[in-house]
DNA sequence: CGCGTTGTTATACGATTGTATAACAGTGAG
DNA sequence: CTCACTGTTATACAATCGTATAACAACGCG
């Protein structure tokens, strides 16, 4: 009386980690941070629970790993596009409008972003990761707009930089929660025009697709 | 041989309601939306878990009804500022300073509506008490700004309220969630200026504390 | 091809969850 | 003062959680 066991692959330590972390990740965002239980990860993923013990020392460990590599996608998604740019102008214009698009403006990343949000007031490693990530972007914003005409002064350009943030911030969260209310690339022309009002700078002439 | 049996007092209804919601409240805020469970709501309302089940058909409800309460109770704090001023811009600047202080601007408040969220997109009631929310603030917005001078057109003016309305929602996450990275009344300043950019109209004179 | 390593599965355990039910006791009506 | 009503408490229950442990089997090495 043979207990039919279920066949399975060995998979090199990375491919497991990120396929359990993906997982994870799915499920927080489709059902919140509640529905990503250990045996529904190992289901999602196409293992079983005891997998997650063997590669994350516990299940808060996981949580922790699968919020940095969030982050991570996050910011290397929306600040790609502003690097090929031939000028400050084009690379503000390209950084906003990724940023304010699939699959960076979306439902279930803000779902996914505001869930872990409670957990990163007590664990002192996942604040580090979000105050990092928002350093990083409003940084880079205020080293582009430092470069624009007449922009120079850095404590200025901090201040614009905070502002110019939280526009992108807003339209983000509310595009992504409330995306029947928008048209189409409307929140992206929205932002593109409130920025360009903040900085006195005309970005509107990059709102089409198109090379710098 | 008797059990010692606690004793109590009855209270009414809306006492009992609203002590339960709030202690729900409470732990949602400072542990997330895991940290409420029937057991410990019941403890910080002084009751016990039984009591939840005779106010509230489950306890789902009781996260509903909690999600409107506050709601309202934001939707209140931060729009009474702007009734009394006798100007467009004077109700403008209040709105803006009301929302991006405390107790509106605020981690406890942040992580709190945060941990609702993906309640929000499954649930048809709540889902209704968020569009509902953001739609009222919005409108608030959209009606000050038509009265601000060459500012009628009404297409114009929605581009506008939501524009006006990203800056600020984005201001208030930021400073909620890293209150530490700003000086004190930085958000609030930077609110008013980025909003007077965008709406070409000067409301930093009623940055400080003054009768309109 | 046989064998040991270890990635993977299966099972079990205590703790905690939301819920259901019955007994108690505070309170107002008569 | 008494009694019935019902707000409140106490207890129990099935389900599910994260975790621990041991048995199995896939794969590389000789």
């Amino acid at each position: 009386m043979t207990v039919d066991r279920r066949s399975f692959r060995r998979e090199s330590e990375d491919q497991r980690r990120e396929s359990l972390i993906l997982a994870a990740l799915e499920l927080m965002s489709e059902g919140g941070p509640a529905a990503a239980t250990v045996r529904a990860i190992a289901e999602r993923a196409g293992t079983t629970p005891g997998l997650i013990r063997h590669y994350f020392q516990s299940k808060d460990q996981l949580t922790r790993d699968a919020y940095r590599w969030m982050m991570d996608r996050m910011t290397t998604d929306s600040q790609s596009a502003s690097a090929t740019a031939s000028s400050p102008e084009a690379a503000l214009a390209a950084l906003i409008r990724s940023s304010l698009q699939p699959p960076v403006m979306d439902g279930t990343r803000v779902r996914l972003w505001a869930g872990f949000l409670h957990m990163v007031q007590d664990d002192p490693a996942m604040r580090e990761v979000h105050m990092a990530t928002y350093t990083r972007y409003r940084d880079l914003l205020q080293s582009l707009i430092q470069r624009l005409p007449g922009k120079g002064n850095p404590g200025v350009a901090r201040g614009l930089a905070i502002a110019c943030n939280a526009v992108i911030d807003g339209l983000w969260l509310e595009g992504g929660t409330l995306p029947d209310s928008f048209a189409p690339r409307e929140i992206e022309q929205i932002g593109l025009s409130a920025i360009s009002a903040i900085l006195g700078t005309d970005l509107t002439p990059f709102a089409k697709d198109q090379d710098a």
